[in-house]
DNA sequence: TTGACTGCAAAAGGTTTGCAGTCCT
DNA sequence: AGGACTGCAAACCTTTTGCAGTCAA
């Protein structure tokens, strides 16, 4: 080793202030920039790359097909708010029992999923005007 | 109208070829060149975008980034397969009582769904030799 | 004649990489 | 000195678009 990894330490920083779950590489680079932290783009990329690596953080890849980034916490789904575009987590609706019965059913075996509900977030229900 | 849209028409025959279930717009490609019907890449492009304006076909994006394009068939999820790549499809294992109860648990409105599982394809996990 | 359809070439949008300079240990 | 980290510029990959030519009604 020998320096430190600013980049990193910041977009850590920043994720937890919790402004989005899911951050784009975009939405790293200008809220480092913001936080008077200002990284290049592609530092911005690595940094979010090493960490993923390193399992700090966790990449997703929507429909959209931008990649957005999350603290890596515990397993759960999301929900693409169409009105805001904001991801938002959501409890993860599987079960082990779900799984296995479609392994059984199909013949496939399964590791993992990837599910991201469509729909409008809580925030973008309320009344216009009620803000939070 | 004033010319038939030969790629489009190729293309749904390619489709329902079935060599893949879902179709990224190189296999398209590529596909319509093996039967000599070549096409340049942004035909293949535009007429997979009508026909999935029509409801002819449906677009897909995975975690890749890539486009894949099926026949719009009933509703269905998928197994990506980590083996082969294959992306096929699986049954849903959604039934409304279980969205319905996600939204009253969380707050948000959920009106569709994209879910993909990685995992082996079933004939992926056939013994070696075992053909089909 | 008209307008949908096509090919070619280039733009766009996001992600990655090469390279040289920097800075702690 | 050594190696990790950074910025700048350019490459990459796939998707999209502009434009002019083509072809059937």
């Amino acid at each position: 080793m020998a320096r430190p990894a600013v980049v990193s330490t910041s977009l850590l920083a920043l994720m937890r202030g919790r402004r989005h779950h899911a951050w784009t590489l975009e939405d790293l680079h200008a809220g480092l920039a913001e936080r008077q932290l200002p990284a290049d783009f592609s530092s911005v990329f690595r940094a979010a790359e090493k960490l993923t690596a390193a399992g700090e953080i966790r990449k997703l890849t929507l429909e959209d097909g931008r990649a957005r980034f999350e603290l890596s916490d515990a397993h759960h789904d999301h929900l693409h708010c169409m009105r805001c575009g904001e991801l938002v987590p959501v409890p993860c609706l599987f079960g082990p029992g779900d799984i296995a019965a479609l392994e059984r059913k199909t013949g496939v075996a399964i590791l993992g999923h990837h599910l991201v509900l469509s729909g409008i977030c809580r925030n973008c229900r309320k009344p216009a005007g009620a803000a939070a």
